[in-house]
DNA sequence: ATTATTCTTGACTAATCGTTCCAGAAAGAG
DNA sequence: CTCTTTCTGGAACGATTAGTCAAGAATAAT
């Protein structure tokens, strides 16, 4: 019946996932959003609803490309150690490097806003949830392989590893001494000897 | 000279922090502030220079007060593990209880400010620098009390405690799971055996 | 080509933001 | 008391906020 989107929706979803991951959701402004995205104010509010629609709409585009990441890199033959091991190193390497350090956007999600909005604590837990069936899986593989132990309650180990992820997260927003990440990253990884 | 302030200073700088403490940085209106604090508007400006001062001067504050806590449980004589995990299952109980969850304050600015405001950062790795050395003095002393084995690198596990009671605050956040945050206070106390 | 529908655009709204100004009240110093 | 300084309270500032409106351009169906 009538014209198409000149935009593409996906896309201009991925930069909006940008733009509130970098800022959060209280500073992160229409107007910079609209910059970013490179679509019409209007366009955003006929595509997306509203601002905090948006949002909710963005942890959920976060969750489709990083947990993709969490889990490919999880899945991947070879040791589950090492594999961690790279999971959590990669998070120091990143927070040494120069460029930006903004940390997980679930985590950033859950700091401002799961207190308080009952949707995002939802999507939170539903990231956290899925995270940890891939640490889970992973643990799986690692004792039938014969690289962990039998002694532990993997399900308690995987929980314990997400919420180790998102401190040591929010350890390297604030800090760039190597030394203070990497003890923090030794000794979590301990728990699986 | 001059008449004095009518109001407390230090009282209305806590009442601040509990503002910030909950809302966030952004989140919190100069107009919130001035009701919660029960001042003028001026004064507050006259007394604390802007928000963003006032911000930090609330960070201090925090400090001086939860520090003062943290201090107090891990000095007090007794058992070194057994005070970790009074620390440790405070957090779950204070999340599982029915008031407001609003995790660590130093933990919410990190998150929020610590990626974009030096000052923020600065401070928050002032604040987990005290706390560091408040739970190594702890497990330094657990080990000469012969609770906690030599084999650790007790600076790194300190370091670890901080970053995994960051990482449970904010699950705490986002999930009221009984189950799920005692996993993870359980396998993070076990690298204490 | 005409019609119907939808997209794009930028101006616009009402509210709220952080901050400042100003007039008057209050209180120590002389 | 008088003077001087500071505090208080409310009005006001310009900027920015999230969100809307209306008009025109574009396109699919007939």
């Amino acid at each position: 019946m009538a014209r198409h989107k000149e935009f593409d929706r996906d896309e201009a979803l991925h930069r909006a996932m940008e733009v509130f991951w970098s800022r959060g959701y209280e500073a992160a402004s229409v107007g910079d959003l609209v910059k970013q995205m490179g679509i019409n104010r209007q366009s955003l509010y006929d595509t997306f609803g509203d601002k905090h629609s948006l949002y909710l709409a963005a942890l959920d585009r976060y969750r489709e490309v990083e947990g993709a990441k969490l889990f490919e890199a999880l899945e991947r033959p070879g040791s589950v150690k090492r594999a961690l091991r790279q999971l959590f190193e990669g998070v120091v390497e990143c927070s040494l490097g120069g460029g930006e350090r903004r940390g997980c956007f679930v985590g950033n999600a859950t700091s401002e806003l799961a207190g308080r909005c009952r949707a995002t604590a939802e999507k939170a837990c539903g990231q956290m949830a899925a995270a940890e069936e891939a640490l889970y899986r992973a643990l799986l593989r690692g004792k039938r392989e014969g690289e962990i132990g039998g002694r532990r309650d993997l399900r308690a180990v995987a929980r314990f590893l997400y919420s180790s992820l998102q401190g040591l997260q929010l350890m390297s927003k604030a800090t760039r001494d190597r030394k203070t990440l990497e003890d923090v990253v030794r000794v979590t990884l301990s728990v699986l000897d």
